[in-house]
DNA sequence: TGCTAAACGGAACAACGTTCCATATATTCG
DNA sequence: CGAATATATGGAACGTTGTTCCGTTTAGCA
């Protein structure tokens, strides 16, 4: 219950609502760097009022993206319990991180940039879905599918870096990734 | 013998040589994204000359860099040559090219950059260094040392991505680099 | 219907890439 | 050894962005 203080301005709410439709439609078209002015227009509101609600571009793409990093979070202990192998939920996991990032226009470059201002957006989502990430490489592990040979954290990175720049006839992420956790495979013998 | 044509100025020789050696520090120290007036203030010129000299950024990191990218796409059959494997020496050269790229600052993020821009760079780079790639991985395949899974220019284009963002405690392009190879060993029976 | 705190709008500033042309200077030629 | 001239230079100026700030407006309430 969010009742507590001093009870917040409809219009307030009202204009932040606007300016979050705004900023998924723009983040859909020109991408996640698309110009702040651009956005405000697109909400009929000024630049002022958007950095009142959304002081960094982080707080604006969290969010516009939250639910669905949260879903793609939750899906990973479901997958593990409910697709037979750990390996195979591994790989459905990663497949749809992969669909949800390839498809956000810039969202994979800002993961990474070393901009100071987006360490917060890196932050959120390594400490949601590294840990899951984990789980499901522990399992593979335990099952003797994988072997122990990279730490979830630098695997999420290594998939974020290589769903930069999108997907095109001559470059596809999944492919790489297939082949990535292929190398994850126990060596023959 | 460049004697032809009308002899270009002393001074000019002189000035561009000064900014491409400002730039190569410059490059090193804040990164190849360094604003053109740091580049031109190092160099002790002024903007305007600097943009006579590279017209666009791609061309100063060209000039900067060539030497080295050439240098690899050479080492490419001289490595097949010289090592056992075409599988050892496809290592071997994606190692030295990934010791390249990533202790050069932002330099990976620019090759993948969608900006126009450095549309001329990326092609740069491919074009040079995809075929020398698919030399030796049609080396190494022909050897039955790996499966045929994988484009030159797709991994050449994943390898560039994953050196995004250097390199720090948590996260090393080459160990993930590593995996990738090892997921084109053949398939345990 | 006023009062007041909350919220808004957009002008203003800083940093950057890029262009342009008045000025300065190598080089050449008489 | 001077002009003459093509070449080269410098940096002001413009457009685009992110970001801040404050005079004005307005919602909520008494």
């Amino acid at each position: 219950m969010p009742t507590q203080g001093p009870a917040r301005r409809a219009d307030a709410q009202r204009n932040q609502d606007a300016v979050l439709a705004a900023a998924a439609e723009v983040f859909a078209t020109t991408g996640v760097n698309a110009p702040v002015r651009q956005i405000a227009d697109r909400a009929g509101l000024g630049v002022g009022t958007l950095y009142r609600h959304f002081p960094t571009r982080t707080d604006l793409v969290l969010a516009v993206y939250r639910h669905q990093v949260e879903a793609c979070a939750d899906a990973g202990p479901a997958l593990l319990r409910d697709l037979g192998s750990p390996a195979a939920a591994l790989r459905e996991w990663v497949d749809q991180f992969v669909r949800f990032l390839a498809t956000k226009h810039g969202l994979a470059d800002m993961l990474q940039s070393d901009a100071a201002g987006y360490h917060a957006l890196h932050a959120y989502f390594l400490d949601r879905l590294v840990p899951v990430c984990a789980d499901l490489l522990a399992a593979a592990a335990a099952a003797g599918e994988i072997r122990p040979a990279v730490e979830a954290y630098e695997l999420m990175r290594g998939i974020g870096n290589l769903c930069i720049g999108g997907r095109d006839e001559n470059y596809d992420p999944g492919r790489l990734i297939t082949l990535l956790l292929d190398g994850l495979r126990p060596l023959a013998h």
